[in-house]
DNA sequence: AGCACGCCGACT
DNA sequence: GTCGGCGTGCTC
């Protein structure tokens, strides 16, 4: 009997057999689209393999073969595969993110179009365009790797405004020629349109379009026509790694470390760099990463005889342009006022230049950790080291327990260890301890007292639908130079540039550091990086003012040289010593249910079981009630796995998914998370 | 995830 | 006496 193994559109590990019927014989095969009984109903699902053999049970027969050639191609069903084994996803879920949803279910046959005649991307770039010196030994060498056709990784590390994109562009016009295809990856936050009718017109040739806002119809010419061979160059976000190739020979991941990228909704909880690094190898191609504070997991692959070459370009392409200028304010905490007498003179100096400054404020919320005013040592846990958060009684069994004068707590969001609040200092026996950050209305007060007359914007950015409207106008109205101050949450906005933007002050750098999150101080130094970059002008340097009462934190200190390679040294080691990743595979295991008692019962019970059965109980951190406790109705708690790497990772996530959870709680498990809340 | 089967409460 | 609540279990 013809047997055909069949991954079904649902959340279950296994993929089912079915018999393939004689009629069906020669149109059933690794990646058609096949329809089959299912349980009560009948699904469309997509065949991982086919064989001849005797069932080892009663099979069904499948009903109809949709298409009449397989719409998913060996090299994608085997990308399902691996994004089954390497994210711990069901393997119908990752065929289902394959393929856009117009195609997935469709009822009537999908037929694939033959390439047409190939346009030929312009060989000359356009004219009056000369590289730096950087540019150019950088294109040189990643052009030399492009034309070898064998898989290669490399990593640009570039100061802002060095000029990488111009670097991309003429590599992704060299990978297009003579029926490659080429994949630009790009943070979804600057995949606006003015970007893409610059890059189109830069290319040359026609360019699809790829992110979660196109179109259905836009989408299916684009898969159908990459599939086919005759769509050269995509530029899309995340789920452009997910695309069908016929010939791919260089993926362009551009702002490599930033965090859209990664998959942290819905499984399978993919990154896109890891995604296109895995593709790559199986088409031989070239991967370009790109940023100017790699992630730690590109940085610590790129070291001499590493997996990644290490490009750097340190020279910007505005050579008389002044570098940017990164200031520390060390604070002792103890002020009463939030902005510094330094901080707002430097203001004030901007303010009479006409220039504008943004002052960027943490969200609140999740930032009441504990520092002590005298010596700057903040509360964190002993087995995380991430910092504790201050809870005001949070679950009401947890209050009986510590009951502190007031009723608070310190928790700890990774491992779910509870404290009392201390009564003095940790590291000085002394204090006075404080117990929370800054929010927007307190400076924006405070500039009203002190800087009366300039006109100052607030955007908070929860980002809730409501809000969304008004947060588009406030970023409108600061570059229309309606106010000269923005206090703000954010750094960038979609679509938004601010060249009169001269002066950024960070205010509170240390709610930064002290985010309930392993990651804490590598988001810090980015977004310090990044600030540096983005303020200042062709003609004037920009200046990053930080206040902190931790200016000998690695992390500050580092921002302050300049020296990146030095914070990514310390920050690794921090990461080997506590087993977080890249030095270690780490999975979340999240529980969703509509009781808290029920959810955290779920997370215990995980969580005993995977210490009960392994020889390493330290591997197993929590349950932990998420930062985010409760979220539309679903109250949320978490356990954390780490292992030495992917594969015994998996093993551990096989044990716990086979812990029954009590009625009514599901379980999301994301691997190597970036989301922690 | 669906969808059916199951066994207890309050309706015509 | 049935209609329907959603707990539990299975899907080749
Ligand atoms: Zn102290
Ligand atoms: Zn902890």
């Amino acid at each position: 009997m013809r047997i055909a193994e069949v991954a079904m559109p649902v959340p279950l590990e296994k993929a089912f057999d079915y018999e393939v019927p004689p009629a069906l014989a020669a149109s059933v095969a690794p990646g058609s689209r096949v329809r089959g009984p299912f349980g009560p109903r009948t699904l469309v699902g997509f065949v991982l393999s086919v064989r001849d053999g005797e069932p080892t049970r009663e099979l069904k027969p499948l009903a109809k073969a949709m298409d009449p050639e397989p719409l998913l191609t060996a090299e994608q069903m085997a990308l399902a595969r691996w994004l089954a084994v390497r994210y711990c996803a069901p393997i119908g879920e990752c065929v289902r993110s394959l393929v856009p949803p117009s195609l997935r279910s469709a009822m009537r046959p999908v037929f694939l179009p033959k390439a047409g005649p190939l346009p030929e991307p312009p060989e000359a770039p356009p004219a009056g365009f000369e590289l730096t010196a950087g540019q150019s030994a950088s294109f040189k060498r990643l052009d030399a790797l492009l034309e070898a056709r064998r898989y290669a990784a490399a990593l640009i590390h570039g100061v802002p405004a060095s000029g990488k994109t111009e670097v991309y562009l003429r590599l992704l016009r060299r990978a297009a020629r003579g029926g490659g295809q080429a994949l630009f990856l790009v943070p979804e936050i600057a995949l606006t349109k003015p970007f893409f009718a610059e890059f189109s017109a830069g290319m040359g040739l026609p360019v699809a379009l790829w992110h979660s806002g196109v179109g259905a119809k836009a989408k299916r010419e684009a898969w159908l026509g990459l599939r086919a061979g005759s769509v050269r160059v995509v530029v899309g976000a995340r789920s452009a790694a997910l695309l069908p190739f016929k010939d791919l020979r260089l993926v362009v991941v551009d702002e490599e470390q930033d965090e859209s990228y990664k998959e942290d909704d819905n499984a399978p909880y993919y990154h896109a760099r890891d995604v296109v690094m895995e593709r790559a190898k199986t088409a031989g191609a070239l991967v370009v990463l790109g940023s100017a504070t790699p992630s730690l997991e590109s940085y610590s692959l790129a070291v001499p005889g590493g997996p990644v070459e290490l490009l750097r370009m340190d020279e910007r392409v505005a050579k008389g342009t002044p570098p940017p200028v990164v200031r520390v304010l060390a604070r002792r905490g103890l002020e009463r006022d939030c902005l510094s007498p330094e901080l707002l003179a430097a203001v004030k100096e901007r303010l009479q230049l006409r220039e504008q400054v943004i002052l960027l404020v943490n969200r609140r919320g999740y930032s009441n950790f504990v520092m002590c005013q005298g010596c700057s040592w903040v509360a964190r846990c002993p087995t995380c080291a991430v910092a504790f958060v201050h809870h005001k009684g949070a679950a009401a069994d947890l209050q009986d327990l510590f009951a502190g004068p007031a009723g608070y707590s310190l928790l700890c969001h990774h491992c779910g260890k509870d404290e009392p609040v201390p009564a003095v200092c940790g590291r000085c026996g002394k204090g006075p301890l404080k117990f929370s950050g800054v929010g927007t209305q307190k400076v924006v007060e405070e500039l009203r007292s002190k800087l009366p007359g300039a006109r100052v914007l607030r955007m908070d950015g929860d980002s809730t639908a409501g809000e969304k409207a008004t947060e588009a106008g406030v970023w409108g109205a600061f570059r229309d130079g309606k106010a000269d101050i923005l206090v703000g949450t954010k750094l960038v906005a979609k679509g938004y540039h601010f060249p009169r933007v001269t002066l950024v002050g960070v205010v509170d750098a240390d709610t930064m550091l002290s985010m309930p999150d392993f990651r804490a101080a590598e988001r810090t130094v980015q977004m310090l990086v990044q600030a540096a970059g983005r303020a200042g002008r062709a003609d004037k340097a920009g200046l990053v003012i930080l206040q902190t009462a931790q200016p000998a934190h690695y992390a500050i200190q580092s921002v302050a040289r300049g020296d990146y390679a030095g914070y990514a040294r310390e920050e690794l080691g921090l990461r080997r010593d506590l087993r977080y990743p890249p030095a270690a595979s780490l999975a979340r295991l999240l529980f969703l249910g509509k009781t808290e008692k029920a959810t955290r019962a779920a997370g215990e019970a995980v969580a005993e079981a995977l210490r009960a059965g392994s020889s390493d109980p330290d591997a197993v951190l929590g349950p932990a009630p998420g930062v985010h406790s409760k979220f539309e109705d679903w109250w949320r708690w978490h356990v954390l796995v780490k292992a030495a790497d992917p594969a015994k990772l998996a093993e551990a996530v096989a044990a716990a998914k086979a812990v029954p959870l009590p009625s009514g709680v599901r379980v999301k498990v994301n691997v190597d998370p970036y989301d922690m809340f």
